[in-house]
DNA sequence: TACCAATATTGATGCTCGTCTATATAAACT
DNA sequence: AGTTTATATAGACGAGCATCAATATTGGTA
């Protein structure tokens, strides 16, 4: 499997709505938190505003080992996951292989962090754009009174 | 350190200018992971959503057992753990406690996820993804050319 | 072909943390 | 006082994962 696991880097955040504005059922929490548990890592956060701060905003993973002052396997580690999760760009250059962000992404997880909906946050790409559906089957706990 | 003491709750993620807009010291880079390590939980996902889905946006903790399919220590573990990490407003009332969100905190991180600036303010467009960078002190990498 | 540099994989180790049971504390009511 | 219910804490177990050293693989070059 040299070159492309496509399946996992094609992966895009194909799950839930605003976390405000309905009842995650399990399978859409899991996923979310897959998205949340990659970049709760210091390195992988660093990563990312690395690439970012460049002028191409893309990084030679030679470039990352040093910087972070992690061994070689780690960084290549962290890399993978982010790549799997769908949070960066690979592309190789005769030995090098030069990552970026993939900015569709990010927004996807912001939009989920929304206070409310789409009003807030305009996207104009990422058509994919899930269901705009609110299950209004919500659990409504009826306040307790004594 | 997972330690949960009263006084961090009132702990604003204090951290962090936008992810993409600089490169994040190593301190702001272990805060954030933090703050992302609380979301990266189904559970505590689902508690946001639920608690966001009621109509007074608040919820008793004993709901919250039956609900999520955890015992109750647990449950009382990932309200601590979020309280801790400042998500959460608690309150008690008599013998039970509601938890209400604490709005700052996820628009923090919300602000901090964003392309360019603070604002939730439209975007434009999602242009090339470069970074209208301020790399100033940023340690720019020359693409090694063979 | 052989050799070198960049990246990926393997396997092992140690720590973090989610979960449980059992127990403790707190508040309300008789 | 005692009882009941809600919440918190303590301790233990186990899964997941970040990290490393060692090794494999890939691509370029001589």
């Amino acid at each position: 499997m040299s070159s492309v696991s496509p399946t996992a880097a094609v992966k895009k955040l194909a799950c839930c709505p605003p976390l405000l504005a309905g009842k995650l059922t399990m399978a859409e929490a899991a996923d979310l938190a897959v998205i949340f548990r990659v970049l709760a890592e210091p390195a992988r956060l660093q990563i990312l505003s690395l690439i970012a701060a460049q002028p191409k905003a893309e990084v030679c993973a030679c470039e990352l080992v040093e910087t972070l002052g992690l061994t070689q396997p780690t960084v290549s580690h962290h890399l993978k996951v982010m790549y799997g999760a769908g949070l960066l760009h690979k592309e190789r250059r005769g030995t090098w292989i030069y990552y970026s962000i993939v900015q569709e992404q990010l927004a996807s997880l912001r939009r989920v962090i929304a206070p409310y909906d789409d009003t807030m946050i305009p996207l104009p790409k990422v058509v994919s754009e899930q269901s705009i559906s609110n299950a209004f089957e919500t659990p409504v706990f009826e306040t307790p009174v004594p």
